[in-house]
DNA sequence: TTTAGGG
DNA sequence: CCCTAAA
């Protein structure tokens, strides 16, 4: 009972200052709907309230009524170009408080509206058609007084337009929300338009426009029938309203793609709430509109978490992603860049070959000197945190390559012992010469054991090299 | 999960 | 650099 007096005198506050209301919105019982109705109605004594409509409809999709009333109420008041824009504009706004967090009908209501008021006065400053169509059509006693310039004036507005027009807007509400009333059937009350404004934008006002002209026009005769296309129209606009339009930050972050600079992140369409009672054809919606979106990893088709580059063998591992300044690498910072998006970077980077730099190669060593072969994993962690791009496999790689740049035969499955390649970039002597070394410490592979590597003599370049052009590090040889 | 080996 | 099998 607390709960009904505490949610009736919100209220009845909000109706009378829509910013002020404080505290959650609390959903009634359903018995209490006549109360809220009465509330809302007040001298519309023609305004039968449906039983069947539930406080708890109204209180759920009370978040982005706000947003829709406003785009309703511009259909309805205005004609041209700047019908986008506008509604756009308050698109926007609505989804920036949106992304606040605090978007949530049962949630600081008041606040935001309070935010989402005076930020569309301020940035939208040609929010007039709420004021102009109030005047000619506010219907005086029931209407709501708006401190809050904006959205609570669009809203009220919006609500009144509806139930003077009689439009087959509420009709098609009326149907879909309280379908026992029957024939009789004109349950427009604020509530109900307020509900009616949630799932109404430009397009869908429009088409109502569209239907309103075909009902008009004698075609479809029967009421009911009529109710079921225009509920059937209401929920189809329902489904396309919670597709959400791109964002600002959505814009940017395309352009930023665009701009070698993709966060790789993508953000639901929606908060979860919407997502739950998500049906598979709202989710094909989505997914459609998603792909329609200027996004560079759209055809991820679902919300993929970024993941370095370096783990796409060994996801699981955790290596510092951020912060590359490894000394050597141009590459560090181009990993960044390169590898910080999804899924395009897999295909993509190692489709572009990096190639092995002589520190890199040098860490390789000393790595291997310090922990012997066969602990790439070892090595990669200590020694190769800052590259990303040089996986556990690709040190191993490398050093198969480099055992086989030094000519440390590698017999293979024929016994025939590798030969000496010329790299497009030639190694220093010196470290070929540590390899030839270090192979003979620790053989590679291991299960061939010392004996294939120690019998094999290093050429006589390498010998005659000495290591005067390199240093060899920690590592001390004789 | 890591390593070895072949392609 | 990728893939697969084996440990």
């Amino acid at each position: 009972m607390d709960q009904e007096v505490h949610f009736c005198q919100k209220f009845t506050n909000m109706k009378s200052h829509w910013v002020k209301v404080e505290g959650p919105f609390l959903p009634a019982p359903l018995n209490d709907s006549n109360e809220v109705e009465d509330l809302l109605v007040e001298s519309k004594s023609e305004h039968v309230l449906g039983n069947c409509l539930r406080v708890q409809d109204f209180s759920c999709d009370f978040g982005y009524g706000i947003q829709t009333n406003g785009g309703g109420l511009d259909s309805n008041s205005k004609q041209g170009g700047e019908h986008e824009l506008k509604f756009g504009d308050l698109d926007q706004l609505l989804d920036d408080a949106n992304e606040v967090g605090e978007f949530h009908a049962t949630n600081n209501l008041p606040n935001t509206y309070a935010e989402v008021a005076e930020n569309s006065f301020r940035q939208n400053r040609r929010f007039q058609l709420g004021n102009s169509s109030s005047e000619n059509k506010s219907p005086g006693p029931s209407r709501i007084d708006t401190d809050a310039f904006g959205i609570s004036e669009l809203s009220a507005t919006m609500v009144m337009e509806a139930e003077f027009n009689n439009t087959p807007v509420e009709r098609g509400l009326t149907h879909e929300l309280s379908p026992g009333l029957g024939t009789k059937g004109r349950c427009v009350t604020p509530l109900e338009g307020n509900i009616c404004g949630t799932i109404l934008d430009n397009r869908n006002i429009h088409k109502f426009n569209t239907n309103e002209n075909y009902i008009e026009n004698g075609d479809l005769s029967d009421e009911n029938v009529k109710g079921d296309i225009v509920a059937n129209e209401l929920a189809s606009c329902s489904r396309e309203r919670r597709l959400r339009k791109p964002t600002r930050r959505y814009i940017e972050e395309f352009l930023d793609s665009k701009s070698e600079h993709n966060k790789g992140r993508r953000k639901l369409p929606r908060k979860d709430k919407y997502l739950k009672v998500m049906s598979t054809e709202e989710s094909y919606h989505i997914r459609h509109e998603v792909q329609m979106m200027p996004r560079s990893d759209s055809q991820c088709g679902t919300s993929v978490p970024v993941q370095p580059k370096s783990e796409r063998r060994h996801p699981n591992k955790h290596v510092p992603v951020s912060g590359f300044l490894s000394e050597d690498e141009s590459s560090a910072t181009e990993c960044k860049n390169v590898y910080s998006s999804a899924r395009r970077c897999k295909k993509y980077d190692r489709r572009r070959q990096k190639m092995w730099t002589l520190t890199e190669v040098m860490r390789l060593v000393d790595g291997i000197a310090e922990y012997g072969t066969g602990r790439w994993t070892h090595i990669k962690k200590h020694l190769f945190a800052s590259s990303p791009h040089r996986t556990p496999i690709d040190l191993r790689d490398k050093w198969r390559n480099l055992l086989r740049a030094s000519c440390v035969n590698i017999q293979n499955k024929k016994g025939v012992e590798g030969k000496q390649t010329h790299a497009s970039r030639p190694l220093p002597k010196s470290l070929l010469q540590r390899v030839y070394e270090l192979a003979n410490i620790y053989p590679y592979p291991k299960e061939r054991g010392p004996k294939s590597v120690k019998a094999i003599t290093p050429p006589m370049d390498l010998i005659e090299s000495n290591s005067l052009s390199f240093n060899w590090g920690r590592k001390k040889y004789e």
